[in-house]
DNA sequence: AGGACGGTTCGGCGGGGACCGAACGGTTCG
DNA sequence: CGAACCGTTCGGTCCCCGCCGAACCGTCCT
């Protein structure tokens, strides 16, 4: 029994190790937005060369992390399923409280992330102070109970289904999720409620994409929306 | 813009680099029983020298994922927190899929194996199919909600208080938390009140440690307060 | 058809890190 | 005090893997 390795140890190294290269990781983050990126744009993202940034990918995708599409000449990918994009988030997480040197650099930086902070998609939900904020309203309100866990009240349920927002139950994914963001050290709504929202909230003009990255911006019909459904202070969003 | 390369990403590498050694991760498992193990007791359960494994664990605890407490000639580690044992739990999870040859080799094995899978700790909370039991009794008696998310009921605030068991919360720990389990693949009792419990299970002798693993035996009189409390066939955890 | 473009394969280079044994310092016990 | 024991440090070896540029293949556009 001594050398009793435990015979998970192998696969958690070789999952681990997937993740623990500086290129790989940066890729892992930008998919983060729940998007399909092209392999050159997130070599250019990365800053390798396409040919080293192939191989990465072929790894990534073996490995079960990405899923791939090819479409003519592009290779797409994504981050597999929601399970891994909860993984890396978690471990990010884990990261950031060692976030020195925080400051921006240049001013569009700082204005990237001004934007990213105020509100942007994580994977498949809301995130930054909009995620915060619809959270903190659904708590407040008593949709949401956070004190001896996270998951919907009946309240809540009744909120989603007046909203003309379907709640589609999909294997073991649960309703309700706590996500713990980065740049508010709080957790927001994620899980099937999260993403059906933050689905809502894009397909009915509630928010739209800033450019191609992932920060999001609440329009003036989102506002108006957000404030009479939750009571949400329009002021706060901007 | 190209190139903006995410900042959390070389941490991110950097963390998961930790995990991503087979010696390393296999150390991380052995500590997921939230014990604290001597250098020694590691280096031979992982089977590599002890010059070797004295610099994995020098890595370890630089890294922060865990904690060391020096006891004569001794070096006493254990997870770091809470957190740290979640996200190794987590990735474990992530890979317990591809449990391929997982057949018991030996009859020993075929034993610790069942023990194992019967009861045992999960860091701080109970797990193995006692685990799983026990948060379906929870959940059948209104105490624990799971369909909405996972949190515990007012009925449940009041099960804890009526049986005496005090749950304090300390920092951003959740009162409850779903952790899932690799060898029934479904969610159980985690976080302040998965832990209290399990700690009052092992200090009133409802459950006792087998040898020194962290598999864990119902007793007759946890028999008795299991059944009498949440209505647990105790013929089901045998 | 021809040219531009996205992606992959391959050879070669370089660095990091996991491993061991030997030697050493501290602690415990006879 | 000396012997057994636990852990650490150090030198040295070896292998893995991330990186690039060049050549190549397939797709799209004109």
């Amino acid at each position: 029994m001594t050398t009793t390795r435990d015979a998970t140890a192998p696969g958690l190294a070789r999952l681990a190790g997937l993740i623990a290269d500086e290129t790989r990781a940066a890729c892992l983050l930008a998919l983060l937005d729940g998007r399909a990126w092209t392999a050159g744009e997130l070599a250019r993202h990365a800053g390798v060369a396409a040919s080293t940034l192939s191989e990465h990918l072929g790894k990534l995708v073996a490995g079960g992390l990405l899923a791939e599409e090819r479409q003519g000449r592009h290779r797409y990918v994504r981050l597999a399923d929601a399970r891994v994009a909860q993984l890396v988030e978690e471990l990010a997480a884990q990261v950031a409280p060692g976030d020195a040197a925080r400051r921006p650099r240049t001013l569009r930086e700082a204005g990237a992330g001004a934007a990213m902070a105020r509100g942007r998609t994580c994977y498949d939900h809301l995130a930054g102070r909009l995620g915060i904020a619809v959270t903190d309203a659904f708590t407040a309100r008593g949709l949401l109970r956070q004190d001896t866990g996270f998951a919907l009240t009946d309240a809540g349920l009744d909120w989603f289904d007046r909203a003309g927002i379907r709640l589609v139950r999909t294997g073991r994914r649960p309703l309700a999720r706590a996500c713990l963001d980065w740049t508010e050290r709080r957790p927001h709504l994620a899980g099937v409620a999260g993403a059906a929202l933050c689905r809502h909230a894009l397909d009915t003009g509630w928010c739209v994409r800033i450019g191609s990255e992932r920060a999001v911006k609440v329009t003036a019909a989102g506002e108006e929306a957000l404030s009479g459904l939750l009571g949400i202070d329009p002021v706060a969003l901007r």
